[in-house]
DNA sequence: TGAAATGTTGGGGCG
DNA sequence: ACGCCCCAACATTTC
């Protein structure tokens, strides 16, 4: 076999469930690359988290492929042609991807190459549905999840497809020496004088293809069984900790899909009913879809509200309450317990996502592209249609989005979901000794038991950057000038 | 995938 | 026995 086929990979980054790479294989020897394109990507570069879970993953895909992954680093338009050009290969192949960044590049490349003679093989790789799949009957794309996933992905459009195994024998191309790089040279980890403090996330994660795979089936078998309600719960590991792999595409949501069904089967066989969990844990894989589907469809999702009121929305800019947020110093306590797992371990449980993300849009009113921006930056699977579409839910300006009225009280979510306090003593041990009925308001506690506690508040701890009460009213009252803001305006026109 | 304010109901204490 | 008040507990509405 002489005719030489690239893949090029990008968040597809696994051997098993990977139709295009299947396809490279069947055309010939392959040439497996991966181009790190930081040059096209402009606003969307990837985060220092991402960077960090990319450079192990990246690792660990060279390893599947027995050393043959080669490495580029710059803009894909010249890099791509040109292996094709040195190479000689009459096949180019890869996984879709739906940022509005890498679609322009792709479609522009497809068309290059094609001209050149190349055969150019594009496939879905890392959605269940590929967002023209599911439209309304009037063929225009959903806003509302609900009737998204229940008539639009299990209704109308097709079964997801069924995962296909790795290619059963690889034959690489020859690879020449010179032109790629090695993965240090990426640049993917900071550097000193930059503080080392990808660290520790070390300890907490375990990355690549065969850790995805076994870290679903530790999922299904320990994880599923309560799902639907333990997934509030951030103290508990009733959540699938998958989106990093999903993002990188260490594993696919298809794989997922099915061997939910199978646990599913598993289950009934024993007796036991699992389906709410099941469901639930579907519909948020859907959820994922869903972003994507608003991304899709509206590429200005990361940085332009889609319900147009909130253009006059009035902001607030607070860099020193900024910080605080960012830092998990902000003297609420579920609130900087979960900023700093954020910082700690690069993730941040879904509820307490929610909850964060609250604080800072509605109580410091600071916009909510500021934050979204910091999660980019610090969560391993910072994801753009997953990441975007979520910070205008919070705040109320996306499609299905949360209303704006919705506030988050920190106190009553930590009372809620984090009952025992474990999580939040987890994050906040300067406030362990406080007793569960002022863990989540310590300034509201006697100033006896503060002293008893090892506590001084404003030293040990901060006291409340904002008061809770009083902010939530000033949101509420910005939220109804904004309104009439815009009322006013489209009446004028 | 909220929270707070407001409304309603019903049991118990008490004059 | 009765009415009245208080206040949980729950339901509804409002933001």
């Amino acid at each position: 076999m002489s005719d030489i086929a690239i893949h090029w990979f990008r968040q597809d980054l696994r051997l098993s469930d990977n139709p295009a790479f299947i396809k490279a294989c069947e055309s010939g020897a392959v040439l497996p690359i991966y181009i790190l394109d930081d040059d096209t990507a402009g606003k969307a570069k990837m985060g220092g988290a991402s960077r960090w879970w990319l450079y192990h993953s990246l690792k660990s895909l060279n390893d599947s492929l027995k050393g043959h992954l080669r490495l580029y680093k710059g803009k894909a338009a010249d890099i791509l042609p040109n292996l094709q050009n040195i190479y000689g290969a009459k096949t180019i192949t890869w996984t879709r991807c739906y940022e509005p960044w890498r679609r322009q590049r792709d479609e522009a490349l497809k068309e290059q190459l094609k001209q050149k003679g190349v055969t150019v093989i594009s496939q879905n790789g890392s959605l269940l549905w590929e967002p023209w799949q599911v439209l309304k009957a009037d063929n225009t794309p959903y806003k509302v999840f609900t009737p998204f996933y229940r008539k639009g992905c299990l209704q109308s459009a097709p079964a997801p497809a069924e995962p296909v195994a790795p290619p059963a024998d690889m034959v690489f191309a020859k690879a020449l020496q010179e032109e790629a790089i090695e993965l240090e040279q990426l640049d993917l980890l900071p550097k000193p004088p930059i503080p080392d403090w990808h660290l520790s996330l070390e300890p907490h994660w375990s990355i690549g293809e065969s850790a995805a795979q076994k870290r679903a089936r530790d999922f299904f078998e320990t994880g599923l069984q309560g799902y639907k309600m333990g997934r509030d719960f951030p103290a508990l590991s009733h959540i699938s900790k998958l989106s990093a792999h999903l993002h990188f595409g260490e594993i696919s949501p298809n794989q997922l899909w099915y061997w939910a069904k199978e646990a599913a089967q598993i289950m009934q066989d024993k007796g036991q009913t699992i389906d709410a969990d099941i469901d639930h844990f579907c519909s948020e894989i859907a959820w994922r879809e869903f972003s994507y589907s608003l991304l899709f469809y509206h590429p200005d999702l990361p940085d332009t509200p889609l319900q147009k009121s909130f253009e006059a929305f009035p902001w607030q800019q607070n860099d020193v309450a900024l910080l605080a947020w960012q830092m998990g110093q902000t003297g609420i306590p579920i609130v900087d317990a979960a900023m700093r797992q954020l910082w700690q371990t690069g993730f941040m449980h879904n509820r307490l996502r929610m909850v964060a993300a609250s604080f800072l849009i509605k109580n410091l009113r600071i916009d909510w592209r500021i934050g979204e921006a910091w999660f980019w930056d610090c969560l391993v699977d910072a994801d753009l249609a997953a990441n975007s579409a979520s910070w205008q839910w919070v705040a109320g300006c996306g499609a299905d989005a949360a209303p704006y009225f919705r506030v988050f009280n920190p106190v009553l979510q930590g009372e809620k979901f984090d009952k025992d306090g474990t999580f939040t003593r987890q994050f906040v041990p300067e406030l362990a000794k406080l007793p569960n009925k002022y863990l989540f308001k310590p300034w509201e506690a006697p100033s006896a038991i503060i002293q008893d506690c090892g506590i001084q508040l404003g030293k040990t701890y901060p006291l409340p950057i904002v008061d809770l009460k009083r902010s939530r009213q000033q949101a509420l009252e910005a939220y109804e000038i904004c309104k009439s803001t815009a009322f006013a305006q489209s009446e004028h026109k």
